[in-house]
DNA sequence: GTGCGCTTGTAAAACGCTTTACCGAGGGTG
DNA sequence: CACCCTCGGTAAAGCGTTTTACAAGCGCAC
């Protein structure tokens, strides 16, 4: 395998010549530039990575953590930070925590030690003092997704009040004024915002009295399967439920319908996420659906900016992708109250 | 940031013993040791893994290539090799082709520059010469889920024709005589495998006429889609079809439901993959299951074997790894044919 | 003709590690 | 006593780049 001695001798050059030249920094009169491009083709010189990286203290590469990889979520994320990675020209080291505290350390030392140039990070879980002192000692790193409340690193999280509001104001206009919400942990961000925004909403268009009933646990289908367990024995039952994540809402059909209990009849369902087949369930469930291509492509926008402008430290920004709703034909109206100022979807 | 020579002074010896004593090639005395553990640790040294790449012209890290990452199947391979990578402390380099073969080939290049140690491929599409001639010039490569035919590397596959086996065993005894195929293009080795375990078996059991029609294309929706309008205009119309993916298993019911088919009522249906929910879908898809998880391990697991063992260049494996019938709701003995001979389960 | 600055280079020092080749001392063996 | 081996350790040569510092040649203004 040729290398930069072998390219510089048979173009009658020095090294550095030939290095300058081909990184661009030193530009040449047309002959030499020939023979070194010459030099180059005939040896299929290519630069060793290796060594380049070791010289230049930099590794033209990115990590990305996620706590797991198989979900459909961050299968989709995994897949935007890839292809936008790869545009760039930048290679992309994967990990999962599995949400084990200990690889998230871990994984952020890994960049601490500069194995990688930047990072981006997103956790699943509540965090803890070890997890900040961890990501608050890293440059480069973003954190997307889930905050770790008190670091000071950039970050970028869907819009998930936004998302709350939709959800609630939906259901809300449906006439449903008793709804079970299923969500992630309160000390995590996503999920006192998404409630934050639904119970507000609910409230405001409701312009009475609602009650609203809260599970909560990670955003798991077991989180789902526990709700619908709840929610079997609640008396009386509410009408709907505001599962916030499309796993929670695999668990909680899991169980409903075990129950034979009927989606929308008996209850309306609203999910979030809306990343998996959502259509394809029986009924296609609606749901807030998250911008996980812009948020993979924006977070390793960021993380390149505090690459280049090293300098200056920019404040730390915190930016909101908006979300969607998609309506499909899991919410009706409650049952025995037709109400006449919604228009039905038909449920097929 | 501390280096080895820094460790080498603080602990009063040479850098050659800090490095050796570290990686295990020498073992000193329990003073020496102790004082270079203590400088170590004082420190806080990390080796530089640039350095100690360049220096033994390794880099610890495999690649893993497939067409996509945010489907369900790759998703889960992805996850499986990362979990299995972890474990043994190797970093994994994420590329997706989009089934683009310029990308694959710039892939297989970037492992043939030694970028890589290893490298888990899996491609999506019919090779081509290009494709085989860079596959064949690599090492330390596995091929992973499909076949590129005539390179002389190890696979790993699972047993598709098992697989079809089951499927055609499960359908005749069913007491279908009449299918419809949808599956993998002809040239590609998962698809004529699952088609001829499928046909044989069939035509075993049902030990008299049969009939199979075949819609191929790329195991996506829209392929799913394509077969069942072509579906819904013959006539007569099967009374099975055989999805060679889950892909096509969503596509197929997307349309179906759209015109009125219920499944297994007036068609059956069984899937390949088994990764997706399908037992959330209506009805739950009965389905061939891939064993996606051992596909990762062991095609690591031989990456590594190669890496080791490097002289000899052991004859290429094919390995096939074992699929399992999960019995679900959505195959039922054909309409106006209440065959006694088979225990129907019930649909929800 | 001296000094200045630009072009076209070059030599050599990092970068931080691994590994090869050696070497002295101590201890057993014949 | 000569010989050989093992133990504990060292010096130095890579690994293949990038980058810094410097220089020869040359035109040009003063």
């Amino acid at each position: 395998m040729a290398n930069l001695s072998d390219v510089a001798r048979k173009a009658g050059v020095s090294v550095t010549t030939v290095s300058r030249f081909l990184n661009g920094s030193l530009s040449l009169p047309e002959a030499r530039a020939q023979q070194i491009r010459d030099a180059v083709s005939e040896l299929r010189y290519v630069p060793n990575p290796h060594a380049r990286r070791l010289s230049r203290g930099r590794s033209d590469a990115i990590g990305l953590v996620v706590p797991d990889i198989a979900g459909p979520f961050f299968a989709k994320l995994v897949a935007a930070v890839e292809e936008e990675a790869d545009r760039r020209g930048l290679g992309l080291v994967l990990h999962a925590t599995l949400n084990r505290p200990a690889r998230e350390v871990r994984y952020l030392d890994s960049l601490r030690m500069r194995h990688l140039d930047g990072m981006i990070f997103v956790t699943n879980r509540a965090a803890d003092a070890a997890l900040l002192d961890a990501v608050r000692s890293c440059r480069h790193l973003v954190l997307l997704d889930e905050d770790v409340p008190g670091a000071d690193v950039p970050k970028v999280f869907c819009d998930n009040e936004a998302g709350g509001r939709m959800a609630g104001s939906h259901l809300a206009a449906m006439g449903h004024r008793s709804v079970l919400f299923v969500g992630g942990a309160s000390e995590m961000i996503s999920g006192r915002r998404r409630y934050r925004g639904f119970e507000q909403e609910l409230q405001r268009i409701a312009d009475g009295p609602v009650r609203i009933e809260r599970v909560l646990g990670p955003y798991t289908p077991e989180t789902g399967r526990d709700a619908a367990r709840h929610y079997l024995q609640m008396d009386p039952r509410p009408t709907a439920i505001f599962a916030s994540s499309d796993d929670i809402v695999i668990g909680l059909i899991e169980v409903l319908r075990d129950a034979l209990i009927t989606i929308p009849d008996d209850v309306s369902l609203i999910g979030f996420d809306d990343v998996g087949p959502l259509h394809l369930f029986a009924p296609p469930i609606t749901a807030i659906r998250q911008p996980v291509r812009e948020l993979g492509g924006r977070a390793l926008g960021i993380v390149l900016d505090t690459l280049r402008n090293d300098t200056g430290e920019p404040a730390p920004t915190e930016e909101l992708l908006p979300v969607t709703l998609v309506e499909r034909a899991s919410v009706a109206p409650p049952a025995g109250r037709s109400n006449a100022a919604v228009n039905r979807r038909a449920s097929p």
